[in-house]
RNA sequence: GCGGAAGUAGCUCAAUUGGUAGAGCUCCAGCCUUCCAAGCUGGAGGUUGCGGGUUCGAGACCCGUCUUCCGCUCCA
């Protein structure tokens, strides 16, 4: 390990991801896009390398997994049976005092609470008052009980029309009137309410007056659900089975930070396994172990993964959790593991007025799947294999070097080719073998400066082998393969690098051990 | 969104109270021929994030704006 600070660790790590043709900012030369960056040539190999390995890990070792690739756009009322549109939909408000955000349906919900809160407290007075305590008939009965009643009655209800007329002055005007304060601050010097939709809009249709509003997808999710009557069908699959899709999702969050850990548009690799009502946690515990051990392939340290199981569940959501993985800024979710029940397809249902039941030979009726997913972030998969490779070493002798240690099957190049000097006919030879591999490996090829410059320049983008052609391979043809971890180098006959480079550097190497 | 810090060559950073924008590395073309970044010669690369203002003169001072990092907040 280094002696870098935490800090000028992850910003050594953004500015290697750029230098090297990993990471750029998006639209750089008109001074970026806030929280939106691009893949350059070698970030665009490691991460569809990563995607690789999810895709056959899932699709390729599973008889029971297919894959599909559905549209971004989808038809808007997915997003109100997802119950994406209601609850993407936050109404914020701000404290100017104690500078703090709330959401302005929570504060009002608290509030509500709180006089539930006096009410119950009336009921234990009175029960201890009292003998042959009623209590239903105290609180139909009792002057305060009821005049508290009367008033979450009446919050409620002009918050209701209040959200369903979109009416936020009015939303401002209930926690004025109720007059809520911030628990921080205790004052109540508020904000307007303001309406944050964390789903990106855009038109259909090319005249505006005919164009409809729809949403580009906040999960891939839902891509899935609605084609899974024909999946099922059309591949004729039994449950249990599985549909696994890749693709961008995009959500405008309010704050996107910590470089590509939280970006507006990004990418999900995400599985919905569909199991027999009842079966469920046992599916979950499977996938909550497979997955894990998924990423513990990797090699990038065992220590560097954690579950974190979720106490409060989702609205669609019997079990949850996430494997946390360490970034350089701590502990923070990488994937999540969701029982989902049967919601989805439920909603579905209603929404779209088809039958989405799966007819059980076994048990010779039909029900409703119940739903195990899996979703990982790929970008914040990229960021944990390219966090975890950095290193900054200090060598015998005292310089140093920077290597990305990126798992092989990974590496976006698998081998770079070098001519230890650039005559006597090595760089022909080394081009040679190059063309020769370049069929079935990514290989690059170097003769530019000494060869200890052209390992450190392989190692700082994590090429794992690199071969290099002498003088005695013109004689014996034999090359020497030099290790990026150990910089040890061996002598190995030409004729064997390819299947050398297969053995260590395929996914196989890496899908063996799942 | 709030508070703090920052933005100068591809990267890391200089530039005295305001007085001609520089270095190292990288990169490119050669020379040299050596298995772990360090030899030699030459070269490219900057309206100092952007826009105003103050000044004889601004990289520096003032205002606005964009972007990034840290903390708060949010994350179905």
């Amino acid at each position: 390990m280094s002696s870098v600070k935490p800090e000028d660790h992850f910003k050594n790590i953004i500015s290697h991801c750029k230098e090297y043709g990993y990471i750029f900012p998006s639209s750089e030369i008109y001074d970026g896009m806030s929280a939106v960056y691009d893949y350059g040539q070698n970030g665009a190999e490691l991460k569809k390398n990563i995607r690789e390995y999810w895709w056959k890990s899932m699709v390729q070792m599973h008889e029971n997994i297919v894959g599909i690739d559905a549209a971004i756009f989808m038809h808007p009322t997915t997003w109100k049976a997802s119950g994406h549109v209601d609850a993407f939909n936050d109404p914020l408000i701000d404290n100017k005092d104690s500078k703090k955000r709330y959401r302005a349906d929570v504060l009002i919900e608290e509030h509500v609470a709180k006089i539930e809160d006096k009410i119950n407290k009336e009921v234990e007075k009175a029960a201890k008052r009292f003998e042959n305590f009623d209590v239903a008939m105290f609180r139909s009965t009792n002057a305060r009980v009821l005049e508290y009643q009367k008033k979450i009655e009446e919050i409620n209800a002009r918050f209701k029309n209040a959200m369903e007329a979109n009416d936020l002055a009015e939303v401002r005007q209930i926690i004025v009137d109720c007059e809520i304060v911030d628990p921080i601050s205790g004052t109540r010097n508020w904000t307007d309410v303001r309406q944050f939709n964390l789903m990106f809009s855009t038109q259909l249709g090319s005249v505006s007056e005919e164009a409809s509003t729809v949403y580009l997808r906040p999960e891939t999710a839902q891509g899935i659900f609605v084609n899974y009557l024909n999946v099922q069908k059309t591949g004729r699959m039994k449950i249990p089975f599985g549909i696994a899709q890749t693709g961008k999702a995009f959500r405008n969050e309010i704050v996107a930070r910590q470089f590509i850990f939280r970006m507006r548009e990004f990418e999900q690799m995400e599985m919905q396994f569909f199991v027999r009502p009842g079966t469920e946690m046992e599916w979950y515990e499977y996938w909550k172990k497979a997955r894990l051990n998924w990423h513990l392939v990797l090699g990038l340290g065992a220590d560097k993964y954690r579950y974190h199981d979720h106490i409060k569940l989702a609205h669609y959501a019997n079990a949850a959790c996430d494997i946390e993985h360490q970034f350089p800024f701590g502990f923070k979710e990488l994937e999540g593991i969701h029982s989902r029940t049967d919601f989805d397809l439920k909603q579905h249902e209603q929404y779209s007025g088809k039958k989405l039941q799966y007819f059980d030979p076994e048990l010779n009726q039909s029900y409703v799947p119940y739903v195990v997913e899996t979703s990982v972030g790929l970008d914040r998969l990229f960021l944990s294999v390219m966090s975890s490779a950095y290193k900054e070493e200090v060598l015998e002798g005292g310089d140093t070097r920077v290597v990305l240690g990126l798992p092989p099957a990974l590496a976006p190049f698998k081998a770079a080719i070098f001519p230890l000097i650039k005559k006597d006919g090595l760089p022909e030879l080394a081009e040679k073998i190059m063309t020769d591999l370049k069929f079935d490996h990514m290989v690059t090829y170097d003769e530019k400066d000494t060869v200890g410059k052209r390992y450190r320049r392989q190692d700082a983008i994590g090429t794992p082998y690199c071969i290099t052609v002498d003088h005695q391979s013109l004689e014996d043809q034999t090359v020497t393969i030099r290790h990026r971890d150990s910089m040890e180098q061996e002598r190995v006959a030409i004729s064997q690098l390819n299947s050398i480079l297969t053995a260590k550097t395929s996914l196989k190497s890496l899908l063996s051990q799942l």
